[in-house]
DNA sequence: CGCATTTGACCGGCGC
DNA sequence: GCGCCGGTCAAATGCG
């Protein structure tokens, strides 16, 4: 019964002080949640509607995953190398650190961009259970807000899909996922009752500002799709939105529906 | 004991 | 140049 929309990136521009630009994710119509999870291809609009913006770019910190297939991470590997480096230095682990994080992204160099998006889940737990094996490595205080901000990492083998997951500030049961690249590997675990018991999928990732502006958008226990596209559309006049999704995406109601069945 | 999480330090980008 | 901020790293710690 939960319904939901997803747009690229929608809630990480305004927290870190975007000029009210937002890039959302075109709409999926035929895209189950599942498959949106599972990583956008080639093929659907997801990948094509990511384009670059200096505002994305700030949203997404100006940096992101080295695109180094050498670079992702696993338990495996981050065990051995630990160890290996465990025997070194205080200054040669900042060398390597240095090493590390330069060596993904050099300076003028194009930097990799992977497709993001976010939705808004109500839930009672922080990390919503959705299939992947995740490794949480780093949590951050959020600017004008009392919750943290975890940021989780696919442990699957050359799989460099993150996600960043935080509370509204506004509605502390709302949850805000991002996720940012996309899965190279199968589901590792069944999808059935995905997210649990306690979790509504609620919409798309907006903004504190403009929840504060539209409380009524997440107010609901559940989400009424016909309501949301209207205050998609009220968004829309307001001129919050500008790559606002056309209104013919009810089947992502059907497509989440699977999802719960 | 092996793995995941926690947490403080660090890095680069950006604005002033 | 400096400080702030988001994101990442990795040692320390916790847990099964």
């Amino acid at each position: 019964m939960s319904q939901g929309l997803c747009y690229r990136d929608a809630a990480t521009v305004p927290y870190s002080g975007g000029d009210g630009h937002l890039e959302m994710f075109d709409p999926l119509p035929y895209m189950s949640f599942t498959e949106i999870l599972h990583g956008p291809t080639n093929d659907n609009p997801l990948s094509a509607t990511y384009g670059p913006s200096k505002e994305e770019e700030k949203a997404a910190g100006g940096r992101e995953t080295p695109a180094t297939p050498n670079s992702s991470i696993s338990s495996s590997s981050d065990s051995s190398k630990s160890k290996k480096e465990k025997e070194s230095s205080i200054v040669k682990h900042q060398e390597n650190s240095k090493k590390e994080v330069s060596k993904g992204k050099k300076k003028g160099e194009q930097k990799e961009r992977q497709p993001r998006f976010a939705f808004m889940t109500k839930s009672e737990v922080d990390h919503l259970e959705d299939g992947y094996k995740w490794r949480k490595y780093g949590q951050k205080a959020v600017k004008n807000s009392p919750y943290p901000r975890s940021y989780y990492r696919c442990t699957t083998q050359k799989c460099n899909v993150k996600k960043r997951v935080e509370r509204s500030f506004q509605d502390p049961s709302i949850v805000i996922t991002t996720y940012e690249g996309q899965h190279n590997h199968h589901i590792p675990a069944t999808l059935r009752g995905l997210f649990g018991p306690y979790t509504t999928l609620v919409g798309p990732a907006l903004p504190p500002e403009l929840l504060l502006q539209m409380p009524h958008l997440y107010g609901g226990t559940s989400f009424n799709l016909y309501n949301h596209q209207l205050q998609l559309q009220q968004f829309h006049e307001y001129g919050l939105l500008q790559d606002i999704i056309p209104h013919s995406n009810i089947s992502q109601k059907g497509a989440l529906g699977n999802f719960y069945n």
